[in-house]
RNA sequence: GGCGCCAUAGCCAAGUGGUAAGGCAGAGGUCUGCAAAACCUUUAUUCCCCAGUUCAAAUCUGGGUGGCGCCUCCA
């Protein structure tokens, strides 16, 4: 598969380091509130890479860290009136809802800033030790960013260019603008851990090098997060790890374009953000995600309720082609019987448009391009359907297994209909049927009310009652 | 000031040299006790504007217009 890597700023086939695995880092969230529908892009997208690199054959190591200490949490703690331990365990618990909802697999490393003070210390330490880094009066240690040749290779800006921009603060401590923190010396009251230059917490970048390095070794195949991280955390990333290992850090960079509001970049320190919590309780979690893999990964995407209301829309088209296939299985009267000349022919142009989402989707995730060619089987074969009465049951659920292949590898449509209840709801079918036959239309009429008031939705159809959860 | 991205129908969105995918909404139709839904058909002579290259441009080049981002915590 090819994958636009921002180190290059071209496509790339994908190679991993060791043949058939990949080892992949994605920036998590900071622990503070709940995520808003701009986090929920790479956990979504990522998410999907993931599963396509494991449906084509990949065993991934798939790491995301949460940020659990960092000024933001310690304001928003006293704030609150909380310790900062409470705040960071109640957003992970919050963000692992939401991930829930959003049908996130689970990673395979889920690391704590917090549990890993020690890795984070080793990697300080190495990097004074090596002269990259240096400690200041205060107990901070800073990186020494002239001491990094390859400096700005990722936001492709040279340093000369970075210190125009760079603001220099009054009183700064730093031997140069450009220096970062990897080590803050604690202030009165807030949160420290011990270390050679007294107490203090870690800087936000050298933790997610620490992670990477302790979770998926020196060299990691993906590291990705949102093209906000580039410049100056992804660039630090590189810096820290680079000249604390002394090889290369991550082989391909990915990164997701922005949820705007209002052609507006939606972030927290804006304040125009929806929460994905608050989104899910109006339309529900899937419509999140399916926006997020509607369009390519790195497209800005506009957010809006009209846009929603169209996501799903779209989840209906989806869900009801599943149903018809499912329902036309159940049929007692399909057909066990294979034609098998026309079968092939239609089996022959299916396999065009599976061949079209692969396409799709190895040309860096193109996920909208994927998505079309799912709806280019439904359009297929419903009109197929509609041609032929001997539609056989063997080809129904070819279709319909190839339909969860495809539309499991996206992860959506994973809101299944309850077991339980569906024989209750079959066996008022049945006595509703048994009305109808009757011209009993009032008793006919109260069954499909009942099951309306269960959210249940009726659809007399030419060939038998299908019914189905409705999802509004 | 430096670096970079984007502009395709009412809305969303693929397509990067061979004559405009797909979704939503709209219109028409099929089915039907009623209803609802589903399904089918249909919807851009044209891709922000101008110039150029080419047999051929939404796609490449130059110029313009408009919008956005990073350079500071951010997914």
């Amino acid at each position: 598969m090819y994958l636009y890597n921002t180190l290059t700023k071209s496509k790339e086939k994908f190679v991993p380091l060791e043949e058939g695995k990949a080892k992949i880092y994605s920036c998590g969230p900071t622990v503070y509130n709940y995520i808003h529908i701009g986090n929920a892009r790479p956990i979504c997208v990522f998410d999907v890479l993931r599963r396509y690199l494991e449906k084509i054959g990949f065993e991934v190591d798939f790491v995301q860290n949460f940020t659990d200490i960092d000024d933001k949490i310690i304001n928003k703690a006293n704030e609150d009136g909380l310790n900062y331990k409470e705040v960071s365990h109640k957003y992970i618990e919050e963000y692992k809802v939401d991930a829930k909802g959003l049908n996130i697999k689970k990673s395979t490393y889920n690391p704590k800033a917090t549990e890993n003070i020690d890795e984070i210390l080793n990697m300080v330490s190495s990097l004074v030790k090596q002269g990259f880094a240096y400690p200041t009066q205060n107990g901070d240690v800073y990186f020494r960013t002239k001491k990094f040749r390859d400096y700005g290779e990722l936001s492709h800006q040279s340093i000369e260019d970075l210190k125009v921009g760079a603001r220099i603060e009054a009183g700064d401590i730093k031997e140069d603008p450009l220096d970062f923190a990897l080590w803050k010396a604690s202030k009165q009251g807030e949160p420290y851990w011990e270390s050679p230059w007294g107490k203090g917490r870690p800087g936000w970048h050298i933790e997610c090098s620490a992670m990477a390095t302790k979770y998926l070794g020196k060299t990691i195949d993906i590291h990705c997060g949102g093209q906000d991280l580039i410049f100056p955390h992804h660039e630090n990333e590189i810096a820290q790890s680079e000249c604390c290992n002394h090889v290369k850090f991550a082989n391909y960079w990915l990164h997701n374009g922005y949820i705007n509001v209002d052609k507006k970049k939606m972030s927290k320190s804006l304040g125009n953000f929806f929460t994905v919590r608050d989104v899910s309780q109006i339309y529900g979690y899937e419509p999140i995600r399916y926006l997020m893999i509607s369009s390519h990964y790195r497209s800005p995407i506009n957010y809006s309720q009209e846009i929603m209301e169209q996501c799903k829309s779209a989840l209906e088209r989806l869900y009801n082609f599943r149903e018809n296939l499912e329902f036309l299985i159940k049929k007692e009267s399909s057909s066990n019987i294979t034609d098998g000349e026309s079968e092939k022919s239609i089996k022959e142009c299916i396999k065009g448009y599976e061949s079209k989402f692969y396409e799709a989707m190895d040309d860096d995730l193109n996920t909208a391009d994927a998505l079309a060619a799912i709806f280019e089987i439904i359009k297929y074969v419903n009109k197929q359907i509609q041609n032929r009465t001997d539609f056989s049951r063997d080809l129904l659920r070819y279709v319909l297994n190839l339909f969860n292949e495809l539309t499991g590898i996206l992860g959506i449509l994973y809101n299944s209909a309850d077991e339980g209840e569906t024989k209750e709801i079959e066996n008022l079918i049945t006595q509703r049927e048994e009305a109808r036959k009757n011209k009993n239309w009032a008793e006919a009429d109260r069954i499909r009310d009942l099951l309306k008031s269960k959210n249940i939705v009726l659809e007399d159809t030419a060939s038998g009652v299908k019914w189905r959860k409705n999802r509004n």
